[in-house]
DNA sequence: CTCCTGACTCAGC
DNA sequence: GGCTGAGCCAGGA
């Protein structure tokens, strides 16, 4: 899947612990939006490995958590998410990309530059 | 409650 | 590197 991935090491619990009370796994979209909202600007980090750190089965709910989130007009930067190959999905107006340039991403059309060393494992770095 | 759709991913060509 | 098909689930109608 992803090269730079040091220790694929399973940190849910540790995750779960930073989520704050009440959420935990009422639904996995809540858990979800806690692990997008700790990733930090500048970096970026793909459906797979948010699903792979909650133990989703499939990435597209996660996707589907965003855009929920985005209806609801959700705090969540969901432009440094990404698909497994490094390169953004369904931005609409460009302005997903325009976030992430802004952040310091550079990115050639929808494709992340250096997307493996911008990858931010959130089991990793959790 | 059932049906349909979809911000994905992986295996195969 | 790219395209295609199939599998996976949750949420909305």
């Amino acid at each position: 899947m992803l090269q730079p991935k040091k220790q694929a090491v399973k940190k849910k619990e540790r995750l779960i612990a930073v989520i704050p009370s009440g959420k935990r796994e009422a639904s996995p979209a809540a858990m979800i939006y806690d692990v997008v909202r700790q990733i930090p600007a500048g970096r970026v980090t793909t459906y797979g490995a948010i699903a792979k750190l909650l133990d989703l089965p499939n990435a597209r709910m996660v996707g589907h958590a965003m855009r929920s989130v985005d209806d609801k007009g959700r705090a969540v930067p969901a432009q440094r998410v990404v698909t497994s190959s490094g390169r953004l999905s369904h931005d609409s107006t460009g302005s997903r990309r325009k976030l992430l340039i802004k952040e310091g991403i550079q990115l050639k059309g929808d494709k992340i530059v250096d997307f493996a060393k911008l990858f931010w494992d959130p089991a990793v770095e959790l």
